[in-house]
DNA sequence: GATGAATGAGAATTCATTCAT
DNA sequence: CATGAATGAATTCTCATTCAT
């Protein structure tokens, strides 16, 4: 009878494992022989889970998006009110830089590794979803607002797009500088500006 | 002084070869060769004028800076209103989302090349003190305004840097999904947002 | 004693599947695990038949050395007369090629696999001695054609040595090249000039 | 001004290096890193001449069979009649056994490493048109024979083609057990016996 | 006995950098 | 000053083999 195991969870132990890893190092300084120490496991069992380096990247940056994705659901539940789902979601995108610093040190390493438009890159094509998918949600919200009367919107999409647009650049720049703003006033400012935009 | 001329007019070329040459690959995927084959020099050469990959890259990314700054210059030369500063600058700003492409892919190289909080990193700090450079940039035109009565504006500091991060947010968001918004409605609509925010 | 038997069987499952992918791929580009997948076992039972790739390699040569004795056997049955047990194995010889290819192919691997003269190799010593046992073999019957009037023979070891190393010669270049020659006119060909050297 | 060194050379110590070190342990067996100290440069050398390690083993193939011809274009120089030039060749075939013995280990992994007939293989083809040339060069002596009335032979690709393959398979008899036969003996019963089939 | 998950020694290959010319 | 041949440290990935179940 084989060992059994669950793959799934030791899956995950290796994302973890290269999250932390990559995060700490970046990714092109990272050695696989690294990302198994941590993950507590010998080298070969990396490829055991996972085709190439590359591709542990990009599994990682699907797990990531996932996490996220959860992150927000949690931070959103029982919210009915697209302001209060929009305002909670602001603050939860600035709270998660400082609770989840290591994401958007990955994300770096990930938009370098994406590749350039007119290379086939799986990794790009995750992006690109990922952004889509973002700002698809955002633009229900906003659309539920326009539609509850609460607000004025000619072009959702462009309002969504907007303001994921500055939610990423602000991880950006907090990342390289820190002390650059305050979160929480940046917070109430995005908030703010936000909402006299779709007043 | 025609050797010292020469010295700088090599150095550029250099720096130009190595922007086309990463922004097309990759900074990790291009190699030294290929940076001097488009600079049409030998390879050892580059070394005369730089001291390594890394450094080449943190000299590049300078370059660009100055770049930009220079394409800033030229395009709000005479200009005097505040408003129409801002006007003018967030559509160069987006306009050279197309105009210098390159620039943005080797941006990515720089974020993920920077290194993390805890390393000292030249590259790092120079990375830091162009978005604070920007940034007061950005502040002196917002308190000009304010003072010239065309602005209101608690935070001006806050102000700015909410629009650069949106602007930076956006080139991340177009270089990945060029199709996911226009870039003159979006800068029409940015404008719109950004003067609404310091009405 | 069952228990036996069904090893055994299985045992050869293991060579046959062995051959198969050793053939199609080539001795080192076989992976244990292709060999297992073919046999329809998990990889770790081969171990319990087989202490190591390289002793796989080298059972399955014995095992091929004693599929072609039975061929030989089974094809010369029941001829008394040297001339004739002559042609026969000539023409089974070069029938074998078609037949037999993917031994022909092993067989390489072996070659290359034996070692060299300074090095101890019990895959070597297995060569070597195959040799020699289908020489002796070749010899009794020549010698018998020689006692029986039908052949002249000064050095029938000679003799034989010529003949299996032309089979073998003929092998090779027909592998590499099915199209250098017609198998039937070699066949006669070969058994001609036999002949007349015995004559 | 560039090191200047003399590519050709260089390219031909690295080959007569690899020999040495397959002939010794094998194809497989050997390092790179152990063809370069043989060679007495630095690993990474030997990939500013070949492309990889498999393209090496096949270039030292086309260099062994050019070393070849010129041994053999040395000891039939000058002579002019056909039956001469067959008796030699067959004398220098046999005696390069022992002279080039390296080659013919390397042949052996050449065999085993040129592929499978469906596989598309340089390798492969450069073996195939290696005998095709030496069997068009053997026809020609051997129809010059005929028109010169030394030779009787209806089919002198066919005899060509026997002759060769014999040389082949005595190489590797020999290789596998030089005491099998008597390497002057051979000799001399091989031209006896091509002598009578083309009597 | 059978299995296949885990392992890690091992090797090919890459490429930034050096330095003799 | 410029060059590109040479280098070897570094790292990915492979795969025969082991062994817990």
């Amino acid at each position: 009878m084989p060992i059994v195991v669950d793959k799934e969870r030791k899956r995950s132990e290796i994302l973890e494992a290269a999250m932390t890893v990559f995060a700490r190092k970046g990714f092109h300084r990272s050695k696989m022989e690294e990302v198994a120490a941590a993950a507590k496991i010998g080298k070969g069992t990396i490829y055991e889970y996972f085709d190439s380096k590359h591709q542990l990247l990009q599994a990682l940056h699907g797990y990531m998006l996932a996490k996220l994705k959860e992150y927000y659901a949690e931070e959103l539940k029982g919210i009915e009110e697209p302001p209060e789902i929009l305002r909670r979601f602001l603050a939860a995108a600035l709270a998660s830089f400082r609770q989840w610093e290591p994401f958007f040190y990955v994300f770096c390493d990930v938009w370098a590794e994406a590749g350039r438009a007119e290379q086939q890159s799986l990794l790009r094509a995750q992006l690109r979803d990922a952004y889509k998918s973002a700002i698809d949600d955002l633009v229900l919200v906003i659309e539920a607002g326009v539609a509850g009367g609460f607000f004025h919107c000619d072009r959702p999409r462009l309002e969504a797009e907007h303001i994921l647009a500055c939610v990423d650049g602000l991880a950006l720049h907090w990342l390289y500088d820190p002390q650059a703003f305050d979160l929480d006033e940046m917070t109430e400012s995005l908030t703010r500006t936000a909402m006299r935009s779709l007043g």
